[in-house]
DNA sequence: GCCAACGTTGGC
DNA sequence: GCCAACGTTGGC
């Protein structure tokens, strides 16, 4: 299994949002960035992804799971860009700012302290461990 | 609200 | 294929 980030800005689309999706979840679409598209790309059924509030917040708040590969994105006519679907499973009891991610020695590789503009990034298994801790967060 | 960092576009 | 111009993201 892998382990990613996807990147929201709350007033756009947020965490209380994604969950009222439930079970069937949501296409992750709009974006439009070629980095990103291919993350999700090589995204399985199953992998597991942080859900961050960006702008507002700055804070990891909640985990969600990959439920459909990459599809044509239907917010877009072109079809170089592609999408899956993710929905909730749990909020993380503590949210993780961007701040804790900064300060925690750990976690100075990832890319959401190294390049703040990727939308949809790689999580490595170690870092995801790391922010489940300063989540309060066991057993995911 | 500002601006740095980054990505994309398009003229040459 | 280079690079200047432009647009967007997102932290501060």
């Amino acid at each position: 299994m892998n382990y990613w980030l996807f990147k929201s800005e709350p007033d756009t689309w947020s965490w209380d949002q994604q969950v009222a999706k439930g079970e069937i979840g949501e296409e992750w679409g709009g974006v439009r960035n070629y980095q990103a598209r291919n993350f999700m790309r090589a995204m399985e059924i199953g992998d597991r992804g942080f859900f961050y509030h960006s702008n507002i917040g700055k804070e990891v708040v909640g985990v969600v799971e990959v439920c459909a590969k990459a599809h044509p994105d239907s917010t877009s006519d072109d079809p170089r860009w592609e999408c899956v679907d993710i929905r909730a499973l749990t909020k993380m009891p503590v949210p993780v700012t961007l701040e804790m991610c900064k300060q925690d020695h750990r976690l100075s590789e990832m890319v959401l302290v190294t390049n703040s503009r990727l939308s949809v990034q790689p999580v490595t298994p170690e870092q995801w461990a790391v922010i489940c801790e300063l989540g309060g967060l066991e057993g995911y």
